[in-house]
DNA sequence: TAGTTGTTTCTGTAAATACTGAAATGATCG
DNA sequence: CGATCATTTCAGTATTTACAGAAACAACTA
């Protein structure tokens, strides 16, 4: 009952910020994000305070179903999460503490398919075919990106430990 | 006047090949890469003879036009080269034998933007402001990262020096 | 339980993208 | 300079995707 919240206001950004926000987006949209998702993540990126979906909305002009689901891919993807207020239904959102290293993370995982194709096809093919030294070399890269990618990880976790 | 070339075959793929073909495609169809462009890669994994664009277009049963932008595309990427041969006009293609380190150089490039963007609004921002330490982490990560690849890559090359 | 509010899902539309076949361009050869 | 052949560009079509508004759903509250 205590937050009456009338209709949840937009929230004030500077040029800068607006700015940033939509370099962000195009930034993203390069990469086969959303828009609306890249503009929330550099939403997110320029403010701290965690906002409602209704927020979310009004400040990035988009509706309200547009923020549901990009919402929900951001979460997936550990970029973003949610925070919720005792005695307030309205769920809030804010960037996650670790959203760079599940950027990575995440990265590293999307290696594995690719180390299983390989390793398959080599096993179809005999040693002397053309090819097999090219997918031999695809199967090392692929290893070892993702053990270097393990690596810098925990690099920068200790260096940036969480509070 | 010597190649007679009379109608450009297929190239003979195994059932094994031509489900990886299949799988690399839709794989790399995930990270925003047309489909066509991914199953090229995937043939030019599995075989080591140059290519033409017409046995690239009849190997993978597309039109002569789709192959000429996917392969330009692919080239521009650094995965791919164009191979000529002296006294025959057509242009072949094969894998780049470096291939696998242009994916990571073009990655670490794409992070330059991103640099900039967060330190184009610090600039902005009084130390004080909210936000400030959060975009000040997004910089220090996005440097560290490319720093890490560029180490990254240079272990590697050491590993596997180009013959 | 009825009413209120927050969130998601559904349905349709607009926009973007991939792809093809045909036309245009370019390059080489007789 | 034609003629031939390889390659690119153009124009149209089909498919996919993002997005909005409305309806459905869910969770709480009086």
């Amino acid at each position: 009952m205590e937050s009456f919240d009338p209709q949840a206001e937009p929230v004030a950004l500077s040029a800068e910020q607006s700015r940033f926000i939509e370099q962000i987006g195009v930034y993203y949209e390069n990469f086969g994000i959303p828009r609306i998702g890249g503009r929330m993540f550099g939403l997110f990126l320029v403010t701290t305070n965690p906002l409602s979906a209704e927020e979310l909305a009004q400040t990035l002009k988009a509706s309200r179903s547009s923020i549901s689901t990009n919402v929900r891919g951001l979460v997936a993807n550990g970029w973003v999460e949610k925070v919720t207020i005792a005695g307030d239904r309205t769920e809030y959102f804010r960037l996650a503490p670790a959203a760079w290293e599940q950027v990575m993370e995440r990265r590293r995982q999307s290696l594995t398919p690719l180390r299983n194709m390989a390793e398959q096809i080599l096993e179809t093919l005999p040693k002397d075919h053309p090819a097999y030294g090219q997918l031999e070399h695809m199967a090392t890269w692929v290893t070892f990106l993702a053990q270097h990618y393990t690596d810098l990880l925990e690099v920068w976790k200790a260096q940036h430990p969480r509070r």
